[in-house]
DNA sequence: TGTATCCGATACGGCAACGTATCCGATACA
DNA sequence: TGTATCGGATACGTTGCCGTATCGGATACA
């Protein structure tokens, strides 16, 4: 059986995934050389070349891992959402899947949102690298968004701003919230951001009971 | 005098500062070879090395050099805002400055949304240069928020999340905006982006008259 | 017009990373 | 137990970039 060969190469494809994913926060994906990759994982450079074509190919597999993992986070935290009873705390609950979603799926730990940012511009730059790129997030994006929306619908609540664009503001929000706070040397120990993106949630969410005719304008 | 060789000398570190701004959107700031930057510039190393120690300085050059420009820009756009009348339009007259502030000072043109975030990357994974973009940013972001704070008091307005939250909000989204255009090659000329900031202000903006007890928690 | 200075070019030695070709030990399987 | 294959290590030549030391032309100024 090739089993535990097989085994075997994907585990050292996972070393060389996760030394390249922490070299990529600390010293940018072009900072980080195929043999400072390939040393942390503990290998040399004939190892990485003989798991990958280049640099840009890890970056491939990284996003896939990524989107799967992204995909899997986001529906196992919006599944319970369609689920749950009709009743007064439900936008306490729908921010909490929110931020869920935000936390493990799109900026997961420090690392990750650095390499997320690398990963963006690289794909700018990288016309092969692209279209994987923004095809994760698209699809991660649409999955939480369609939910979100059911979910309001299903309560008679609207927005403020158009869904989309609700998105991209707390996702935006949050990234930048957490970059910020890695530059000031905050750990962010009390992860801050959650209380900001909260507060986004709540001040763009109009509940059907505030006949807010005012400034509330259904999307 | 000194006066024709001083000038020289600061025409020739305007060209290598410009050439390595264009670079680092295109390639990355580790991706940027110094000799690279010298040569789009129409000089060699020997000129580089004359004028800057090293990368670093130059980019420290860049910043100090854009948070003049940006502290300028917010100066002259907020300017106007005490003297304008108390009338219905002034909504919409900060919001023009909201747009201009952010569009010209903040994030400028599609190299500099690039730039912008090698830079913010760049400091993280560099001690000596991050105390100098913090400056910058918290400057230009204090002179803002100051000014619009002004403004929104003086009309009796508030808002529904806390003005530190609501700068970083704009910009951010602002920033994701542009860079998702440029990676999605949409050329961005109508300025997307400056609809969907609109929209956010008007919603998080409570107008005196609204008498929107209900969500509008002043700040 | 002569001389000092300024400033970018040239020349040099050295290093680090690249990608490939080859080797060799371990595992799979008959 | 013998043999083929698999997977990572080693060895090699090449290239690009680095930073410095030195040079030479142009400008300033007396």
């Amino acid at each position: 059986m090739t089993t535990t060969v097989s085994s075997r190469r994907q585990h050292t494809r996972d070393r060389l995934i996760d030394a390249a994913t922490g070299l990529f926060a600390e010293k940018s994906i072009e900072g980080a050389s195929v043999e400072e990759i390939s040393e942390r994982a503990g290998f040399t450079r004939g190892a990485f070349y003989s798991n990958f074509d280049s640099k840009e190919e890890l970056c491939l597999e990284i996003v896939r891992q990524r989107g799967e993992q992204l995909l899997e986070t986001t529906r196992r935290a919006l599944a319970v959402i369609p689920d749950s009873p009709v009743n007064a705390q439900w936008l306490e609950e729908i921010i909490a899947k929110v931020i869920t979603v935000l936390d493990v799926g799109f900026t997961f730990d420090d690392n990750w949102v650095l390499v997320r940012q690398e990963l963006r511009l690289y794909a700018f730059r990288n016309p092969t690298f692209r279209p994987a790129l923004i095809e994760v997030e698209q699809d991660a994006n649409n999955l939480a968004s369609e939910a979100l929306a059911a979910a309001l619908a299903r309560h008679g609540a609207s927005l403020r701003i158009p869904l989309d664009q609700l998105m991209v503001t707390l996702d935006a929000f949050c990234e930048r919230t957490r970059v910020d706070s890695i530059l000031n040397g905050d750990s962010d120990a009390g992860h801050s951001w959650r209380d900001g993106l909260e507060r986004i949630v709540r001040a763009l969410v109009v509940l059907p009971a505030d006949e807010d005719r005012a400034s509330a304008e259904p999307v």
